[in-house]
RNA sequence: GCGCUCGUAGCUCAGAUGGAUAGAGCAUCGCUUUCCUAAAGCGAAGGUCGCAGGUUCGAAUCCUGCCGGGCGCGCCA
């Protein structure tokens, strides 16, 4: 078990704090964190100028009594106070080396989560019969990250890929295709697409949706949005109605007709996962139709436990603390996709027993969300079945922008599938990658095509996701590929090409020999190995905030640490072998944590690019 | 109308629980290096943290009100 140098000094400082102020010392916080400023130390403690006020003493005094009163075991080199009240505090090589040493393992000092369920995330979102655009783009690698992250941390996750599978959309486009006599094993994608725009435009001609819209002042987008599906329209509303009727009172045919129209889809899908890198396959399909003989006990319990009541001949869930209700059975009897999470909620909590359950679902839907959360306390679903509490999160991402900072689209005004953005993605990576092998020094040089392709590929990906994953997810991003895929600055393409040089470095130095111990003696050293200490931090911090970009930053910053050290520090020519060693073991420790992170974030890391 | 969300350098963005002079990257300018290395590294400049109040020893961070952008608002998903 590694024991972590900030907890250590942590529970020193409490103690201290304990002894001066003759209190129970684990209830007491001294607010240690990274120093801010390297002249100030490696750590400080801010805890003594709010403690100090709450107890009536001058803050520095008792930092100074403080300082006095702690045993910091060997671990500091030096402590003092600075300003109203801070500790600055240094630590010692040895404490570091002795860190750096228990880390240098094959788990890298990550310890796991203290979770003992499992966690279910909601990612992805697909639907039938439509083609992925950009907006599948965030929903499926934010929460292929998140499930990556968990599982370093040793938790076991669901990944719910919930597939739009069911319902009057789908219907319509099964109808569509019947009546047209497509022969549904020869079934493209681009057969399914036709049928779904056609499908589309058979209702255009009844605008009672767009007019409703109006009426409720709604904002543009759900206008837009109407005006686009017009799903008021009649005709073809009822047609589609009788094939949903016979889906779903289980015709046979019909039901082989629909999961071949589900397989169309699908293995286009998984084609995208694998070509994002992201760990999405048929096992972790679980669609609305799974749900679909669970919707009528759910409604049932709502209703028993008097938490539905009716309205207009529907049935709404209504809560305290504000006016809209949740509508969960429409006054035709028929189910809402409310009414399908719900049932998807249930299972997940009470069927997987997750004692967490993430939604990485645009921001837009976020009232959705908190009336799905707030439902399922209201019902009880906010316990495992064994009394775990359970934790809801709803990952409201942002929209991926044009250089217009309007959801990105088509010169043509149609959204942009994911297809299009994958192939230029990896053609500009590719470019890269080819332009850079023409210089004879590169060891690229003599690669042929395909191997370049390969690299390209995995560098155009990596640049598209580390650009979505290293920013706040809440805020929306301007897509600008030429940014995303630059060998300079907080890019994919940097962290992995300093992976790749680190790789160089270790082939050229013959690997790392045994054990032959850390020396920091050069400033650049000590920098690095503190960095390299956190790690564990960072990946817990990642977690805990469930904010990908965390886990970036600091990437980043090691990977500048290890250049700034390699810059200056030279390995393999140094005269003394002990510090040859040594600096080949922080390279190699270096480049293994940033492969490691690489790693959670989906995210391939070339050996040579 | 009601609600949610965002606003930090020219651009793209970091800034847990309030802490020291608000930090990176790109772009701009300057410097170093014929190097073990796959051309990077170092430094400078650049800011009314949207605005105005408030809370306190101390606010980009917490509270209130404005301004501006985005989004959402019962029988679609």
């Amino acid at each position: 078990m590694t024991i972590n140098i900030q907890t250590s000094i942590t529970q020193a400082l409490q103690k201290g704090f304990g002894a001066v102020l003759e209190t129970p010392w684990e209830s007491i916080d001294p607010v240690l964190k990274k120093s801010q400023n390297q002249e100030h130390g490696d750590f400080q403690a801010n805890g003594a100028m709010g403690l100090g006020k709450r107890n009536g003493q001058n803050p520095r005094e008792l930092a100074e009594k403080v300082i006095e009163h702690t045993d910091f075991d060997g671990l500091v080199e030096s402590s003092e106070v600075a300003g109203p009240g801070f500790i600055n505090i240094r630590l010692t090589n040895d404490a570091i080396v002795m860190q750096l040493e228990a880390m240098s393992g094959e788990c890298l000092g990550v310890t796991p989560d203290a979770g003992t369920h499992p966690v279910a995330i909601d990612l992805c979102g697909v639907n039938v019969a439509k083609q992925l655009h950009v907006g599948h783009l965030r929903a499926t690698i934010i929460g292929d990250t998140l499930a990556r992250l968990f599982e370093r941390l040793g938790r076991k996750v669901y990944r719910e890929n919930h597939l739009g599978d069911w319902g009057l959309p789908i219907a319509m486009v099964l109808e569509r295709l019947i009546s047209s006599g497509v022969d549904l094993d020869l079934l493209s994608l681009h057969d399914l697409n036709i049928a779904y725009k056609d499908s589309q435009l058979e209702a255009r001609d009844d605008f009672s949706g767009v007019r409703a819209a109006e009426n409720l002042q709604s904002g543009p987008h759900r206008f837009a949005e109407l005006e686009e599906q017009n799903t008021g329209a009649l005709e073809s509303q009822t047609k589609a109605k009788a094939v949903l009727n016979a889906l779903q009172r289980g015709d046979e045919s019909l039901h082989l007709q629909w999961e071949k129209l589900i397989d169309c889809t699908m293995r286009s899908v998984f084609a995208s996962m694998d070509l994002l890198h992201v760990k999405i396959g048929p096992e972790h399909s679980r669609g609305e139709s799974f749900y679909r003989d669970l919707l009528g006990s759910v409604v049932q319990e709502f209703k028993d436990s008097n938490l539905a009541v009716e309205d207009n001949g529907a049935m709404v869930v209504r809560f305290k603390n504000r006016e809209r209700p949740m509508l969960i059975q429409k006054s035709d009897g028929g189910y809402l996709y409310a009414t399908t999470d719900l049932a998807a909620m249930k299972f997940r909590t009470q069927t997987l027993c997750a004692d967490t359950v993430i939604y990485v679902v645009d921001a837009r839907q976020r009232d959705h969300f908190k009336d799905l959360f707030d439902a399922a306390k209201l019902i009880g679903w906010d316990k495992t079945p064994d009394g775990e509490p359970i934790e809801f999160v709803h990952i409201p991402f942002g929209s991926v922008l044009g250089e217009d900072k309007k959801p990105l689209k088509t010169r043509s005004g149609s959204s942009v599938t994911l297809q299009s953005l994958l192939e230029e993605a990896i053609e500009k990576g590719t470019a890269e990658v080819i332009k850079r092998a023409e210089d004879p020094k590169s060891p690229t040089h003599t690669m042929s095509k395909e191997e370049l392709a390969t690299i390209g590929r995995q560098i155009g990906i990596g640049a598209i996701k580390y650009a979505d994953l290293s920013s706040d997810l809440v805020r929306d991003y301007v897509f600008d590929m030429d940014r995303m895929v630059a060998f300079e600055g907080n890019t994919g393409p940097y962290i992995q090409y300093a992976s790749a040089r680190i790789s160089s470095l270790l082939r050229k130095g013959g690997g790392v020999t045994g054990v032959a111990p850390f020396i920091l003696q050069e400033p650049q050293e000590r920098l690095l190995a503190l960095q390299l200490l956190q790690y564990n931090n960072v990946l817990h911090d990642t977690v805990k905030h469930l904010e990908p970009h965390r886990l970036c930053t600091w990437l980043f910053e090691l990977t500048e640490t290890f250049s700034s050290f390699y810059q200056s520090c030279p390995v393999l020519k140094n005269e003394d072998p002990k510090i040859v060693s040594s600096r080949l073991r922080l390279a190699d420790v270096t480049g293994r944590i940033i492969m490691d992170g690489l790693q959670v974030l989906g995210i391939e890391a070339p050996e040579q690019m």
